[in-house]
DNA sequence: AGATGGGGACTGAACATTCACTCCGCACGA
DNA sequence: TCGTGCGGAGTGAATGTTCAGTCCCCATCT
């Protein structure tokens, strides 16, 4: 019997992922979750103090997962331009490859969880999250060097993830068909918005 | 006494909205509803045939109040650019100046009756929404003079909608503080992004 | 080796709470 | 006095959480 059918924490974790992505948070009563990850109800309770518990640790692990995929490879030698497309490039494929992936994270950012973590990040100067901080030096050293519009952060960041979330919503929605070159020309577009 | 005082269709519709906005829709049960609107609970189900119709009128007649707005001065005589940015700084000045109606707008959109509607209006090819009309005529206005990127509509869309709702989240949210200049600055980004 | 006993991971029915929605009686104007 | 618009306690369904009991594994004893 090999490790991950019987590592019910895992399993738990899974189920509640894919339940919250699919059906959103009113959608995944821990009945269902139990019953999707095989085992009762209680042992939920075994693994994790209460559901918000459970909720972020989804969360915390899948960020671990993504945090090294994004880190691949952008390295310094290249330009400003070819490291921030590449960063786009390599998230929004993340994001289309892992649909229920992604649906959670929409899910998570757009509850309180999500905000709560945020408002946490930004007053506690928190530094754990390596996707983050990639694409903040990315700004910082940009704007730094003349090549990026002098505008505060946040501005800076929503012209970034503001259009990759929206693409990829419309991607997972089925109002649009993105391919490699698509991808690639929005990427293109997304550095005009915020190159000098 | 006023009308307004009296009227408890719009008390209740009132009540609803700025619930939702503050509290999400889990924070908003049909008790609190009617606690706000200072109504009985039953006074409700006089108006509204039950929850899911309450919200989706809630919608539409924020809809119809924010059309009149965003149509203002967005004639013909102007240049595409002019026209673009007039729309970019109304719209957010809107969301700005009314938070509440922006967060439900927020938690509309991004819950099961937003893709819902989206959904329906995309199939059905219904014209109702003027508000994507008019940034959807410009687009195309724009894609045929040569003057706006040739992308689907639907990656226009994000690079606008995508980019605006972001930045107006963060200013709610306290991450940024937005003035006019900032505004317009984010509005010339956006153009950026878009233009050919 | 085989039997026995104990520990603890696991289960799911039961519980407390919350919610959308109903219904019957009341107050008030005609 | 009649009728209509309204209120809010009440209802049942759904949900998060608990806990008493089950069952399997393995150390220990004969």
């Amino acid at each position: 019997m090999t490790k991950e059918i019987t590592d019910k924490r895992s399993a738990i974790l899974k189920a509640a992922m894919e339940l919250i992505a699919e059906n959103g948070f009113h959608g995944a009563p821990t009945a269902m979750i139990a019953v999707r990850a095989g085992v009762g109800t209680g042992t939920i309770y075994r693994y994790f103090a209460d559901k918000d518990v459970l909720i972020r640790e989804v969360h915390r692990e899948l960020e671990e997962r993504m945090n090294p995929i994004l880190m691949v490879r952008n390295a310094a030698e290249r330009s400003l331009k070819e490291r921030f497309q590449h960063f786009f490039f390599g998230l929004m494929r993340f994001l289309l490859d892992n649909p229920l992936e992604f649906k959670f994270l929409e899910q998570f950012y757009n509850s309180p969880y999500g905000v709560a973590m945020r408002r946490d990040k930004i007053l506690n100067q928190k530094a754990s999250d390596q996707r983050c901080d990639t694409v903040k030096n990315l700004f910082e050293q940009g704007i730094a060097e003349g090549m990026i519009k002098d505008l505060p952060l946040p501005i800076l960041f929503a012209l970034f993830f503001g259009t990759l979330a929206s693409v990829a919503r419309d991607h997972t929605l089925g109002f649009i068909e993105l391919n490699d070159d698509l991808i690639y020309r929005t990427a293109e577009a997304s550095w005009d918005a915020i190159k000098r």
